[in-house]
RNA sequence: GGCGACAUAGCCAAGUGGUAAGGCCGAGGUCUGCAAAACCUUUAUCCCCAGUUCGACUCUGGGUGUCGCCUCCA
């Protein structure tokens, strides 16, 4: 199988990646909590992980993919409180509302989205297991993490405890034996949400759930554990100790973490709480969501992506000529011809194919990646314009080969998925005016012809004549 | 204050110890009744200083700048 080399975390550098089960891959994915409306900078982990487990399954691997929600929180109780809903109404909305957005950003659906409160019984088991080890301390129907019992404390965030405790700017619980820390469970609060446990009625901490959910769906151990960059702390470090210090081994949980850069605006990092936010909603609005796919993985998934207007815009030229070149390759496989006038083509698209593979092997570098699949859509235009511009007789075969490589990477990078729209009203209508216009460009009567381009320009049609007919789009 | 990342053409962005992928924009051209669209061609010596080396954008040290984490956050 293909050498996969991976930059992790842990380690601070590339590593090749030696599956636990040879042929599987286990990964587990920070997901949302669902209080709001998913923003771009939320949607870029799951578009990368959408593309890594595409390549995965390419290469053969038998993908496990989870994604949780965390549907228990904070936040979500206060936006209940808010609008006067129940946390579970909350929670369900926008759990909706995260689908639909990464539907229009084609990520698959993970294999398991579990829920925090389909879950409690085993996070209370596992609070449980770490209070009756010691790594853990009841104090008034709260349970703490003691990270001081956990000799590992820091080491995926690169920071020791001592350096915590000289950066801590936040208010201490006097409760709590060490300032950093943290609530595994937490008391209920009147008004709050609980289920039953030991400890009184109460719920999950924050980082405990993904602990108990990876380890019920993937296991002590699985392979990959991913997220945004801002989860490495305390989030993650805080995973590793719950999860190593239940099951006694340091070899247990994650063996790669892949952390993205953020999307930042203005060089800013975005954020819900800096308010400097597009959800995928309003960029949908203005672009297809492959255009948002695409712009996220023409960059490096750990360098940060700063976000504007202009530069979506230029992603989408830049995706309008490889669906361009897609175009172009549909028209032509639809004709039959037994030349040997695409050898070199076929060859050049192999070779860009086994490129693309490389690079995607190489810490998944879709930006490199990408720009294989452009260079097989040029050679796919050039050779369409020597067919259907210049005579050269089609040869289906060897054609055939380069658009199945050409096709296979784009799948990878998750673009050319765009629905087919239903024909509107509208829509006929433009079609018969543009045939209008064609039966008056043959009769080579200018004046109507014209007059029909300018009457669906002035309606945002952009019509394009190729040899093959028009075609056209709103602008 | 502690820890870390980054600095490549007008814009975005890969990358290698031996003279820089790709995209956007711009320019030129092909096609077209004209146009649009499409397509083709074309555009850099890699923040500054010093060092290592036959040779550095790529390694080391220093500087400057930007950003991030240390608090909820993808």
């Amino acid at each position: 199988m293909r050498t996969i080399q991976v930059y992790n975390t842990l380690t601070r550098k590339k590593e090749v990646f030696k599956p636990i089960e040879d042929g599987k891959v286990g990964i587990y994915v920070c997901g949302v909590t669902p209080y709001n409306d998913p923003h771009i900078g939320n949607a870029r982990p799951f578009v990368t992980w959408d593309t890594i487990r595409r390549f995965f399954a390419k290469c053969g691997y038998e993908v496990h993919y989870i994604q949780n929600f965390t549907d228990v929180d904070d936040k979500i109780i206060r936006v209940s409180h808010e609008q006067g809903k129940t946390w579970k109404e909350v929670a369900d909305h926008n759990i909706d509302v995260y689908f639909q957005s990464m539907d229009a950003l084609n990520v698959r659906r993970a294999d398991v989205y579990p829920r925090v409160s389909d879950t409690i019984p085993e996070i209370i088991e596992m609070v449980q297991g770490l209070v009756d080890k010691g790594y853990a301390y009841v104090v008034d129907g709260d349970v703490f993490y003691s990270v001081e019992k956990f000799k590992g404390y820091g080491k995926l965030s690169g920071r020791s405890l001592d350096d915590m405790m000289a950066g801590a700017r936040v208010e201490v619980d006097e409760r709590k034996q060490n300032p950093m820390d943290f609530a595994v469970w937490k008391s209920a609060k009147p008004g709050e949400p609980f289920w039953e446990s030991p400890w009184g009625n109460g719920r999950p901490g924050w980082h405990i759930e993904c602990s108990a959910m990876s380890l019920k769906y993937l296991g002590r151990t699985f392979d990959f554990h991913g997220g945004g960059s801002d989860l490495i702390f305390p989030h993650h470090e805080n995973e590793i100790a719950q999860s190593q210090a239940f099951c006694g081994s340091e070899d247990c949980f994650a063996h790669y973490w892949v952390h993205n850069g953020f999307i930042t605006i203005h060089e800013e990092k975005m954020s819900k709480s800096l308010g400097n936010f597009f959800t995928v909603a309003d960029i949908l609005k203005k672009y297809p969501g492959e255009v948002l796919r695409f712009f996220i993985l023409q960059t490096h998934y750990r360098s940060p992506l700063d976000f504007s207007d202009e530069r979506l815009k230029d992603a989408q030229a830049g995706l309008m000529r490889l669906e361009n070149a897609r175009r172009n390759a549909e028209e032509l496989s639809a004709k039959d011809g037994a030349a040997d006038t695409a050898k070199a083509l076929a060859e050049a698209a192999l070779s860009a194919k086994e490129s693309f593979y490389t690079a995607m092997a190489d810490d998944f570098n879709t930006a490199l990646a990408v720009s294989y699949l452009f260079a097989v859509a040029k050679d796919i235009n050039v050779y369409y314009n020597e067919v259907v511009n210049q005579g050269t007789a089609f040869d289906k075969e060897n054609f055939g080969k380069a658009k199945d490589a050409f096709y296979d990477m784009a799948e990878i990078i998750g673009i050319f998925e765009a629905k087919a729209e239903e024909k509107s009203d509208e829509d006929a209508e433009i079609d018969a005016l543009v045939e209008e216009r064609l039966a008056a460009r043959k009769e080579k009567n200018w004046a109507r012809a014209d007059e029909i381009r300018d009457l669906l320009k002035a309606r945002g049609i952009v019509l394009k004549d190729t040899a093959e007919g028009t075609r056209w789009e709103r602008a």
